[in-house]
DNA sequence: AGCTGTGGCAGGGAGG
DNA sequence: CCTCCCTGCCAC
C-alpha cells in the first residue's frame, strides 16, 4: 500500500525496489503482499452512526489495521473504522474513506507488473511499514462511508432542484443572464423549502442555500442531472461572486477531484467531504422497464416512463419558466414542487439497486451509479480473492470473433404471432455448462454468477406474489437491475481490460448460444412453425396450424423447451396479433389489445427528426389495417404540408449531442481529422455557445437541395414563424427516402399510385392491393436444416 | 482514468 | 450517380 502512504494518488512503483522490498521474483507480482494479516485474526468494524459507535462485521475489511485505539473516539461522524482484535492489533491504522481507493491502488499495481496467481506467503513484521497520518488525511478528504449494515432510513437524503433565467431554454453558467431564478430543496424528514429571487438578489439566494445544506447536514443529496446541471450551475454561480461552496461536513469547499476528465463528453462529479451526490438521472437508466436506451431524457420524460406521473403536475417547458417566474409566481412554485416531489419518487423506486450495490462493493454509495457493470464485476471477484488472500490474474489479451445468431425468413405483414425466447440465454450456458474463466482458479466466477442469480430470482418470486402497489413496482425495477449486472457476466468475459477475461470461454457461449438457438428453429419448424424473424436468443413465428389459443402456445412452448439441453429453459415471450416485419432487428407489433409497439433503428429512432417517427409509425398502422387510401393521404398531405411550411419546427428538426467543443471541431477539421458535421457547422454559424453534452436542434434551410447539406443547416432556436425557411425539396426527398422503405411491400405499380405526390384519378381501392410478402432462408440455415 | 459484448440499419461526408 | 467509410442508434 506504498502509494497510499505518500499521497492521495498512487504512484507508480519502482518495480526492482518493491519486489526486494517483498523478497520476490521482480516478474511476479503478489497482491496483497502489503496487507498481511496474523491468522486468525478477528476483525472488528465499527461505523460512527449519529454519535455512537456501532460494531459491523464485514469480510472486506480485513486489510486494515488500526494502531491507536483512541481514533475511534476521536473519528468524525460517519466514518468507518477498522479494529483488529487479537495478536498483534492496533500494531498499524488505516483509516478509510472507502475500500474502492484502495482497492484502485491494488488493481493499479497489478496492471503495471503482470500477476501470477500465487498463494499469500508467509507474513513478517518488516514486510510493510505504515505511518498513519497521511492516510488518515487522506481518509478526511472526502469523509464518505459504504453503508456497510446501514439502512436506508439510517441516512438523511436532500433533494435538489435549481431553475435559472435562460432567454433560450438552455442555461449557460457563463452567460452573465443566465442567473439562479429558484432553489428548491427537500429532505426526507418531511422538511421543504423553495428559495426564490422574489426578494433578494443571486448572491442572498446562494448563500442562503448553502447555510441551508449545510443545517440540513444531509449523507446524501439528490437530484436530477445533478452531477451534469445543478451542481456545475451553482458551482460556475457561486465562483462569480466569490462565494466559497462550503458545503462539506468539515466545513470544506465542493471541489472536482483531482486528474483530468476522461473525454470531455463526460462531466466530472464534483465532491463534496462526507456527503454522497446522487444523480438520479444516472440510476434511472437500464432500471426503466421495457427502455434499454442509455439516452438521457428529463425528469418530467422519466417519471413518466416510470409510471409515476401524476395528471395534475405542473409542467413547464424550459422556456416559459422565466415568464412563468414573473407573471404566474404561483405556478411557478407548485412546479418546483412537483418537481421535488418527483425527486422523491424515482429516489424511492430507482436507489434500492444501487445502495444494495454499495453494501456489496468496495465502493462508496456515490461511485455505485456511475460504475459499470464489467468494473463491478472485476470489483466483486477482486473482493473474493482477496478474501482467499490470493493474488489476481492480469487480464489477457484477445477479441471475440462471434456474437448472437440473427436472421430473417420472412419479410410482410403476418396475423398471429408467437415469440419465445431463451430465457437468460447466457448466464444459463455459463452456469449449465460450467464456463468460466481460465485464470478464475477459486471458481468465483461462477458462484458469483449463481449467488446473483438467486438473488435476483428471489425478489422477482416476492415481487410476483404481490398485488398491484408501488412496492411491486420497486421490486420489479430491482430485479431488473440485477437482471442488467447478471447478464454482463458474458460482456465481462469478451472485456479486455477485465482481470479475469478469457476471450476463448466468451466465444463458446456464444458459439453454444448459437446452437441452442439453431435446434430451438429446428423444433418449431418440425412442430409445423413458420419462422419470421430470430435474433440472438429470441424467435418470432406464426404458430402451427391447430395452435390458435395462449393456452395451446403456452404448451407448444413448454413441449419445445423439454427438448433443450438441461437448465436450458425456452419460454413464452409474447403473442401477438399483427406483425410487420421490415428487415433485421427492425419490426413492428401489433398486440390483440391494438397497441402498436415499433422496434428497431430504421423504424425508430432519436437522430430521426419527430415528423419522419411519425409519418413510418403512422405508415405501418395503415399498412397493417391495410388501409391504403389512408395510406396515401398520410403521404400526400405531409408533402403538401412541408411544401406550405405547415410544420412546426419542433417536429422538423433533427436533436444531435454535441461532442466536441467548437474549437476543437474547427481545429480537426484544419487537419482533414474530421468531415465537416451539419450541427457544428449550424452552431459555428449562430455565434452562440453550447457546451459539449448537450442536444441540439437544427434544420436544413435553402430553395434548393443542397450539394453541401452542412452548407444548409441552421439551429432551430433561430427558426422564426414568421419567416419559415425550411428547406422545401430537401423534406419532400426526406418523405420520399422514408416511403422508398415500404417499396418492396407493393407491387410496382400499387407502390406509384400510393406514393405518388399528386392525387390520382381514381381514389385508391383498398381491395385492389394485395401486400407482398417476401419469403426467403438465410443461408446459415439451409445447409443444416435438412439434416 | 475508466470503459460489458456483437450484429445491423441508415445517413452523411468524401471522393470518384 | 456510385462506393466506401464513419458515426449514431438500436436489438439482443
Amino acid at each position: 500500500m506504498i502509494e497510499l502512504l505518500h499521497g492521495q494518488r498512487p504512484v507508480p512503483i519502482d518495480k526492482e525496489s518493491e519486489a526486494s522490498l517483498l523478497g520476490i521474483d521482480p516478474e511476479e507480482r503478489i497482491i496483497g503482499a502489503w496487507m498481511p494479516q496474523p491468522p486468525g485474526t478477528r476483525i472488528v468494524v465499527y461505523q460512527k452512526v449519529k454519535g455512537e459507535l456501532v460494531e459491523r462485521l464485514d469480510p472486506l475489511t480485513f486489510y486494515f489495521h488500526l494502531s491507536d485505539r483512541r481514533l475511534l473516539d476521536e473519528c468524525p461522524e460517519d466514518f468507518v473504522v477498522v479494529e483488529l482484535d487479537g495478536e498483534g492489533a492496533f500494531k498499524y491504522c488505516v483509516l478509510f474513506d472507502s475500500l474502492s481507493k484502495m482497492w484502485n491502488a491494488v488493481r493499479h499495481v497489478n496492471r503495471r507488473i503482470q500477476a501470477v496467481p500465487r498463494p499469500f506467503p508467509e507474513q513478517t513484521d518488516d514486510m510493510i511499514h505504515v505511518e498513519p497520518d497521511p492516510v488518515i488525511q487522506y481518509f478526511l478528504q472526502t469523509g464518505k462511508t459504504c453503508f456497510k449494515g446501514l439502512e436506508p432510513e439510517d441516512l438523511t437524503i436532500l433533494r435538489v432542484s435549481i431553475v435559472t433565467s435562460s432567454l433560450s431554454g438552455y442555461s449557460n453558467p457563463e452567460r452573465a443572464s443566465d442567473e439562479v431564478l429558484a432553489v428548491a430543496l427537500a429532505d426526507s424528514t418531511g422538511w421543504r423549502r423553495v428559495l426564490s429571487r422574489k426578494r433578494k438578489d443571486e448572491e442572498t439566494l446562494l448563500r442562503l442555500f448553502i447555510d441551508l445544506v449545510v443545517e440540513r447536514n444531509p449523507d446524501i443529496i439528490e437530484g436530477y442531472h445533478l452531477h451534469t446541471f445543478e451542481m456545475p450551475f451553482l458551482f460556475h454561480r457561486c465562483n462569480r461572486y466569490r462565494i466559497e461552496m462550503s458545503l462539506g461536513r468539515d466545513g470544506s469547499n465542493a471541489y472536482l477531484p483531482a486528474g483530468q476528465p476522461r473525454d470531455q463528453r463526460r462531466a466530472q462529479i464534483p465532491e463534496i467531504h462526507g456527503r454522497h451526490l446522487i444523480d438520479l438521472s444516472r440510476c434511472v437508466s437500464g432500471g426503466m422497464p421495457g427502455d434499454r436506451t442509455r439516452g438521457q431524457t428529463g425528469l418530467v420524460r422519466a417519471v413518466r416512463a416510470a409510471g409515476l406521473d401524476r395528471p395534475d403536475r405542473v409542467v413547464l417547458d424550459p422556456r416559459q419558466l422565466s415568464w412563468c417566474y414573473q407573471h404566474d409566481y404561483h405556478r411557478f412554485e407548485q412546479f418546483l414542487h412537483d418537481n421535488l416531489t418527483d425527486l422523491e419518487l424515482l429516489s424511492e423506486r430507482f436507489t434500492r439497486f444501487h445502495f444494495e450495490m454499495t453494501r456489496m462493493l468496495p465502493l462508496n454509495y456515490q461511485q455505485v451509479p456511475v460504475t459499470g457493470s464489467a468494473r463491478k464485476i472485476d470489483l466483486l471477484m477482486e473482493r473474493e480473492y482477496m478474501h482467499h488472500n490470493h493474488a489476481l490474474p492480469a487480464p489477457s489479451s484477445g477479441a471475440l470473433r462471434t456474437g448472437g445468431l440473427t436472421g430473417v425468413f420472412a419479410c410482410g405483414v403476418f396475423n398471429h404471432i408467437l415469440h419465445v425466447d431463451v430465457e437468460s440465454l447466457y448466464p444459463s450456458l455459463m452456469l449449465s455448462r460450467r464456463i468460466k474463466p481460465r485464470s478464475d482458479v477459486h471458481g468465483m466466477f461462477l458462484s458469483l454468477l449463481e449467488k446473483l442469480t438467486d438473488l435476483r430470482l428471489d425478489i422477482k418470486r416476492r415481487m410476483m406474489s404481490m398485488s398491484e402497489c408501488p412496492e411491486k413496482e420497486n421490486l420489479g425495477v430491482l430485479q431488473s437491475a440485477y437482471k442488467i449486472l447478471i447478464n454482463s457476466f458474458f460482456g465481462y468475459l469478451a472485456y479486455p481490460p477485465a482481470l479475469f477475461n478469457d476471450f476463448e470461454r466468451a466465444e463458446e457461449v456464444t458459439r453454444t448460444g448459437q446452437e441452442i438457438l439453431r435446434q430451438v428453429v429446428t423444433e418449431l419448424k418440425n412442430a409445423g412453425a413458420e419462422i419470421i424473424e430470430i435474433d440472438t436468443d429470441g424467435v418470432f413465428a406464426i404458430p402451427p396450424p391447430g395452435i390458435d389459443t395462449e393456452q395451446d402456445e403456452q404448451k407448444l412452448v413448454k413441449d419445445i423447451s423439454a427438448l433443450l439441453p438441461e437448465r436450458i429453459t425456452l419460454g413464452f415471450a409474447g403473442r401477438y396479433e399483427k406483425m410487420f416485419s421490415y428487415k433485421i432487428k427492425n419490426y413492428a407489433l401489433q398486440t390483440y389489445d391494438k397497441k402498436l409497439i415499433i422496434r428497431g433503428s430504421s423504424l425508430h429512432s432519436r437522430s430521426m427528426e419527430r415528423f419522419a417517427r411519425d409519418f413510418i409509425r403512422d405508415c405501418i398502422e395503415c399498412i397493417l389495417r391495410n388501409d391504403f387510401q389512408a395510406l396515401h393521404g398520410l403521404y400526400t398531405s405531409l408533402i403538401f404540408d412541408i411544401r406550405n411550411h405547415k410544420i412546426h419546427i419542433r417536429d422538423l428538426a433533427r436533436t444531435e449531442e454535441v461532442k466536441i467543443p467548437l474549437h476543437q471541431y474547427l481545429e480537426e477539421l484544419k487537419h482533414e481529422q474530421r468531415k465537416h458535421s451539419g450541427l457544428m457547422e449550424a452552431i459555428g454559424r449562430a455565434g452562440r455557445p453550447v457546451s459539449v453534452g448537450e442536444r441540439i436542434s437544427y434544420y436544413y434551410t435553402g430553395q434548393t437541395l443542397p450539394s453541401k447539406p452542412y452548407t444548409a443547416t441552421k439551429l432551430a432556436e433561430l427558426w422564426d414563424p414568421n419567416f419559415p425557411d425550411a428547406n422545401v425539396p430537401w423534406y419532400q426527398k426526406r418523405v420520399r427516402d422514408l416511403a422508398e422503405k415500404f417499396r418492396p411491400f407493393f407491387e410496382p405499380e400499387d407502390f406509384q399510385q400510393v406514393f405518388s405526390d399528386e392525387e390520382g384519378l381514381f381514389p385508391i381501392d383498398n381491395q385492389a392491393i394485395t401486400l407482398r410478402m417476401l419469403r426467403e432462408e438465410p443461408p446459415d440455415f439451409t445447409s443444416d436444416q435438412e439434416q
